[in-house]
Parts: C-alpha cells; sequence; structure tokens
DNA sequence: TGCGTTACATACCATTTAGTATGTAACGCA
DNA sequence: TGCGTTACATACTAAATGGTATGTAACGCA
C-alpha cells in the first residue's frame, strides 16, 4: 500500500505517455497512413487529449519524424540485421529471415506493407524533413547488410568480384518491391517468386556451390 | 472562317473536357498523391470550375477510379509490355527497356516513382474500389509479361522448368522496388544495382548462354 | 507543507475540402 | 429560329483537421 513500492503508479508520466503516444501512432499510421490519421484519432485511442498531445510533439510532422527515427529504424534494424549475425554465410541468413518474417507471416500482417515503405512512399516526396530521415534510414539498413555480406565475402561465401554494396541495395529493393506489391495484389504466390527468384540470384554471387538452407 | 472548316472550335466538348481533367490530374495525383491534391487544385489546373468537374465525374473517388483504368493501365503497357513484342527473346527486350525507360531517364522524372506503384501503396489499403483495379491493373502488367515469356520459352530462349509466371511477378516486384527505393533514396547507383542483378537473375533462367544486349 | 513548475485537459478557431444547389449559355434538332 | 437539353459556372455548406489559448491539478523541491 506504500507509494514507494511503486513508483510507476504516477498519474502523469512524461516517458511513458510519449512511448503511449507513438506506440498508438505507429499503428494507426501503419494501417491508415501518415495523412490518413488525424491528431484526433490517435488521442482518442490513447485516452489522452490534444492538449497531452502538443505538450509532446510541436507538429504532427515531428510526431511523424520520431516514428521514423524511434520506431521504425530500430524495427527494420532488428528484424532484418541482427539476426544476421548468427550466421556464418549472409546469404543463408538472409533467405533465412525471409522465410520467418514474411514466409510465416499471417496474411493480414504482411497486407499492411513495410512501416517504413509506406513512408517512403506517401512522405519522402511531399516533405522534406521526412525525406532526409526515411533516406537516413533505408542507408543504414544498406549499410549494416552490406556489413554482413562483406563479411561473408571475407570468409569465403560470396565470390571476390562481387559488389556487395549493389547486392544489398537490391536486396533490400526486392524486399521493398516485395511489400508493395503485396499491397496491390492479394496473391499468395508472390512469396515464392520473391523467395526462389532471390535463392537463384545468390546463387549467381555466391563463392562455390555450397549446400544452403540448412536444416 | 467558316464554322464548316473548323468543328472542333466549339467552346462545350465533352470528351474533350474529361480528357483535359484527366491529363490535368494524373499529373497532380502523380506528383502529390490522390489524397494530397483537392478538386480545386485540379479544376485551377484546368481553367476548368468545379461545376464542370462534377458535371464529369460523380466523386473524387471516380476521378481515381478512371485515372488506374483510362490513363495509367494503358500506359503502363504502352511503355512495358508493347515494347517487347519486337524481341525474339523477351530477357533481352525487358533489359532494353530497362535502360530506355530508368536508364536514360531524368532523375527528375523518376523521383516521382512508378504512377502504378504510388497509388497502390497509398489506396489499395484505403479504399476497395481502388483496390480491385489497381490489382487488375498489376495483374494485367504480370500476365502479360508471362505471355511473353512463354513465347521466349517455346522459343528457346528460357529453360523449360522455369516458371515464367514466377519471373514475371519478380521481375515487376523488382521494378516497383526500384521506383519505390528512389523516392526515398536518392543514390545514383540504384540503377546498376537493379539493372545488373537482374542480368545476373536472368543468366539462371535462360535456355543456353546466349549473347544478349545486342547492340 | 506550501509553492512554482509542468504534464496534461478543455474549449475554441481558421482553414481546407468534398460535395451541392442553382443558374446560364452553348449546342443540336424541329 | 425557337426551344429543350446539357456542358459548364457560381455560390454556398457541412464536416474534418491542424493548431492555439487557457485552465488545472499532480508533482517535486524548499
Amino acid at each position: 500500500m506504500t507509494a514507494k513500492a511503486t513508483p510507476k503508479k504516477r498519474t502523469r508520466n512524461l516517458e511513458q505517455t510519449r512511448k503511449t503516444i507513438l506506440d498508438v501512432a505507429f499503428f494507426e499510421v501503419f494501417s491508415r497512413s501518415f495523412q490518413g490519421v488525424s491528431i484526433d484519432d490517435i488521442v482518442a485511442r490513447t485516452k489522452l487529449t490534444k492538449g497531452a498531445f502538443y505538450h509532446h510533439f510541436p507538429t504532427k510532422l515531428d510526431l511523424g519524424y520520431a516514428l521514423v527515427e524511434e520506431v521504425i529504424t530500430p524495427m527494420i534494424l532488428d528484424r532484418w540485421i541482427f539476426p544476421l549475425e548468427a550466421f556464418e554465410n549472409p546469404l543463408e541468413g538472409i533467405l533465412e529471415q525471409l522465410h520467418n518474417l514474411i514466409g510465416k507471416a499471417q496474411p493480414e500482417e504482411l497486407r499492411l506493407g513495410c512501416p517504413l515503405n509506406n513512408l517512403v512512399q506517401e512522405m519522402a516526396p511531399v516533405d522534406a524533413g521526412f525525406r532526409t530521415r526515411l533516406e537516413a534510414s533505408l542507408t543504414s539498413w544498406i549499410d549494416e547488410m552490406d556489413r554482413h555480406l562483406k563479411r561473408g565475402q571475407k570468409n569465403g561465401y560470396l565470390r571476390e568480384d562481387v559488389n556487395t554494396r549493389q547486392v544489398a541495395h537490391f536486396v533490400v529493393m526486392s524486399h521493398e518491391g516485395f511489400y508493395g506489391m503485396l499491397k496491390g495484389l492479394n496473391d499468395p504466390r508472390a512469396f515464392a517468386a520473391l523467395s526462389s527468384s532471390l535463392q537463384m540470384y545468390f546463387t549467381t554471387i555466391e563463392a562455390k556451390p555450397t549446400k544452403r538452407r540448412t536444416a
């Protein structure tokens, strides 16, 4: 019953509230686009009010920027990059993650597309602030994948003459293309097209005919 | 000076006006998104008025539908499919069109993305009417490309065991992924990544090591 | 424990926007 | 050449939306 045991029981909590707004905003923006969701929508779902919102974010655009930097970019790296560290052969890791994050996903999850790609399509041409932040996000995704590919190249999994940055660029491009297509084309064969095609492509850049898809 | 010589000099012309609206709307929507452009914007650029607009289109959504069906889909087929008919080897034709329509294009043209892809990303999750029409557009793009691939397969340019529909799906996916990436990532190396990667991929599905990229 | 600060609540505003009601003049046909 | 039809113009509305002005009570520190 003492207050000291529950320091989180405060009725006002700056960090927590900000996080709540970002979380709700992420899902709303993810499913209904940035311009398609209103501040009123967000505050309604947070059980907060407009006053709270504008205490945390000076404008709606600033909320969008925070979404890119604090929610989406970490999520991308968390889902697509960090897991690669467990693989000796990054090409194997990429295909494995493809199956984990797309192949095994429910159609409903996929139909909303990729949070990063969605914002790129919608906001990059419209607002310079978004553009720079989205570009940074995409760049770090590609750069980090390139890092892993270079590691694989050094360890003999990729041919020496392969431009790893180009490969990383193409792989990310394929991912985004896939997610983008899913939003318009409800075709369950899409994943097979992506997966098998990327697998074929990888055979042209790997150092030797290793057997892949272990387990 | 006779009126009979110039039957187009009418001050009212149903078809012409409709075409004008569609043309202006296409460019506005292409550069500023569907939800981002208002009816007032469009009528201002057409030198027409709201009355004219609503005489032609019952709602804004109907304008969007017409854009997909009457402007964008024909444009896609015109740019990416019809030119393939001049090629014995469709794989060669696809790479050639890639160079013609992307490689030689000005960066400003590309930065706006692909009109079809833009609408897919923005409107497919939001409106069912858009969804069905955009899906039909994507499907016909893939189907038509598949048709050419099958022709190439029959003529000995693709391996017999290749799933041509899957290839078509992947190629379109790469196109859209490329256009999508361009909107967020102002990287001139993007085209090289797409072009060379697709070229590598094609070597894994072609029937025999033919020399490609003639002239 | 009182008091200044701040994390939020409430009420309101200006603008934008899709859509409508209604008017008018250009057109084609008798 | 008169007249009904229609291709468009003008003027307006209701709702949604980003943002603001201002109030209040929870918090932490003296």
